[in-house]
DNA sequence: GTCTATAGGCCGATAGAC
DNA sequence: GTCTATCGGCCTATAGAC
């Protein structure tokens, strides 16, 4: 098995009609049910072609699976109109912010392509990274540059951004997080998703306000 | 495959030695590998059986599985030692127990064990359970308890412990966690590791002190 | 490019001897 | 209880026809 796969850097367009079907095909698969629990044969009879053609357009299954989990880590958190420069009132803007970045969090998705990730990290280590560039990182760089702003206007006080950054994230994690990323029922209601939003904003207020 | 398969409440006791050998050569494997990669001819191997006697002991690879994993999710950080009631510095002792939980969360090993519960916990929903209720919620509610004794010591002001807890342990885990979870590189050092739990035990003050 | 068919191997699980 | 030997199936990957 050859682990050395290089994960692409930019989505590919226009693809042909086939191709687009095993993409679609495989990355619901991989997804869902992980690498191991995921046969070329399945992906083939999902996508409606043979495996040979499969193979014909990717060399083995881990380039396949590099490929497709690598392109899902793509989040789109990081678009400048969530992080207005000039706000009227922080906590509001924060809550905002904090808001959308939890509900992508627990998105069932978003969980599944995390506990594949987290799993493969070992085997698979582009997939992390890739992961970690294009998600977590990716959302703390244009974070950090909004508490610093916040910080110059005098409407936060975050002497290094970069740690109020990370942990304002990291208690957007704090308490139905966990559970969610362990597939615990109940799901996380709407109610306690902005109460966590709410707590993560007054602690982190409290901190750096 | 039957994933109805319950995960034991106590460890089992003077194990025969063959019973022993499988149990051991069984976990470090499914820990290190996950559940896909490991079939039960390695572990008849690494274990010195044969696979018969193997599945003697054990009715399926599900049901050797949950056994061992349920059982390596055991945490030792709730022993009632590492929280002392009557605590001088409330900031020092925060600091020796934060660090305790970093550097449990950071071991290898214990990262290996919830990469592999965190994959699995979708087709074997009683692992999850079980993971979270020895690991994360044992030590939260002896945390929580904690938390409130200071609080009515009047050394915190934790309105609501349980919150409280569960945003310290949230805290702990920003920034390295995520990197040390996803196994990139460079592993966290000591000086990581310090100056995380002191940021969280700093932020922490500020909102709860 | 795409198909059918199959090679060749490893899988989980079991039969039967001792 | 423990072993050797094996079954039937599914796996990744490829050969060869069109």
């Amino acid at each position: 098995m050859n682990h050395e796969v290089a994960v692409p850097e930019a989505p590919a367009e226009s693809l042909p009609r086939k191709r687009r079907q095993m993409l679609e095909a495989a990355t619901a698969l991989f997804i869902e049910r992980g690498y191991g629990a995921v046969s070329m044969d399945v992906v083939a009879r999902a996508a409606g072609v043979s495996k040979a053609t499969l193979y014909a357009h990717f060399a083995s299954k881990d380039a396949l699976f590099a490929t497709i989990i690598g392109e899902a880590c793509r989040s789109n958190l990081v678009a400048a109109e969530f992080y207005p420069a000039d706000v009227e009132d922080v906590a509001a803007a924060l809550t905002a912010i904090g808001g959308r970045v939890l509900r992508f969090l627990v998105d069932p998705q978003r969980l599944a392509i995390f506990r594949v990730v987290i799993s493969e990290s070992v085997r698979f280590p582009e997939l992390g990274a890739a992961f970690m560039e294009n998600g977590p990182a990716a959302f703390r760089d244009r974070f950090v540059d909004w508490v610093a702003t916040q910080t110059r206007a005098g409407r936060l006080n975050a002497e290094d951004p970069k740690l109020a950054a990370e942990q304002f994230m990291a208690l957007l994690r704090s308490g139905i997080y966990l559970r969610a990323s362990l597939s615990l029922p109940p799901a996380p209601t709407e109610a306690e998703i902005d109460a966590t939003v709410n707590a993560a904003v007054g602690t982190f207020l409290k901190a750096f306000g």
